[in-house]
DNA sequence: CGGTTATTTCAGTAATGACTGAAATTACAG
DNA sequence: CTGTAATTTCAGTCATTACTGAAATAACCG
């Protein structure tokens, strides 16, 4: 492979990355370079830029597809598949965001739903349980949280981001509005929200058992 | 192993999303299994729980001491170490948000501020670095932003969870009251910070070129 | 259709990573 | 010190995963 080499550096590093991400070599270099790219490429010239075989392009493509991040699309008088990587990068945020969640996040709040369920047997599962049960709502909370600012115009991300802690200057403010009117105020979800959130410092079980 | 069912079901299911995770098996049992005891478990005990050898029990818990996943404890009258997951789900959730960002986000954040110094030599390398620097700033901005938010107090942090896309309410309170003030009011990040971050919904290069 | 090129699938192989048991080291008690 | 238990390290084995080249399939042209 002859890339210039800021791409190559760029490429080879993403390939290393790949690992610690969860996809491997090929995938991270494949996305690497279709990301970098000034235009879609097809198989042949990524197999010729990365040096690696046919049929590996062919998995690593299927792979980014399945995580979206690759669009497949088809040029003019040219009837091969060509590839390219959205190019905002606030909506690739969106879609690696909803992704990992969706792999890596949800299978076990479902599981924690389901054992949740259960009525424990003894004190060790009762203290289980309510680890879990812990565990279960700030996952909940992040969940949920991620879900509604996921939908916020960019415009809006950006300026949430872009205040940083900040943010917390506004609560305060907030919070003093809302006790002058007398708890009355704006109902946001702070006010509104499933009960079990609000306040869950330190609800562990009667942990006196402990060592 | 014969754990009860509930906690037999919640350390198998950590086992198997370890893989997703990046750590292996193992990792994932011990710690499922730490952070449901009532009490610091020596190895032994994890061992015979878990069914595993003593080794990769010894491993395990070297790679969950590196993540800060776990605490080694002594317990008066026994010489063995002991060993426990933090109980507030809010510090390990700050201890997993910290570590990975140090494995998964800086060494690329490294990568891309060196390349984005390098001088592009055609037309190509200036479209990748272009598109590197979106990227660099959109992570600088999110790590930025999560160092921030990471300090806050829990009760802080709990209170802007809740209160989900409604931040966008309060965001609309401030612009209003800082454009009356003629834009003099709070000094928030929002005025402060990096120029670079204020305004990059469309800041490719002169990217008419593409196919 | 028949020929041609693009793409995917798949079986085998190479490479990587997990796991074990034995040996070495460390920490402690007498 | 010496002996013993606890723990870690390490070399080898086993299991998993990535990668390849060949064969099968699909897409298109004339």
């Amino acid at each position: 492979m002859q890339l210039p080499p800021l791409i190559q550096t760029f490429v080879l590093h993403f390939g290393e990355m790949g690992g610690r991400w969860g996809v491997n070599r090929t995938v991270g270099q494949i996305y690497a370079l279709l990301f970098l790219s000034d235009r879609p490429l097809n198989a042949d010239e990524i197999v010729e830029a990365l040096g690696v075989s046919r049929s590996n392009v062919s998995m690593g493509l299927k792979e980014l597809d399945a995580w979206r991040l690759v669009r497949r699309r088809h040029l003019p008088g040219d009837r091969r598949d060509h590839f390219e990587a959205p190019d905002d990068v606030w909506d690739i945020l969106r879609l690696l965001a909803e992704e990992r969640r969706k792999r890596e996040i949800d299978p076990t709040l479902t599981l924690l739903r389901d054992v949740l369920m259960e009525h424990p047997a003894d004190p060790a599962e009762r203290h289980a349980q309510a680890r879990m049960r812990q565990m279960h709502d700030l996952i909940e909370l992040l969940t949920g949280w991620a879900d509604e600012v996921q939908r916020l115009p960019n415009h809006d991300l950006k300026q949430l981001l872009a205040l940083g802690a900040g943010v917390v200057k506004l609560l305060e403010v907030k919070n003093k509005l809302t006790l002058v009117r007398g708890g009355r105020g704006r109902t946001t979800r702070s006010e509104a929200a499933d009960p079990r959130a609000a306040d869950n410092d330190r609800n562990d079980d009667n942990a006196g058992d402990a060592q």
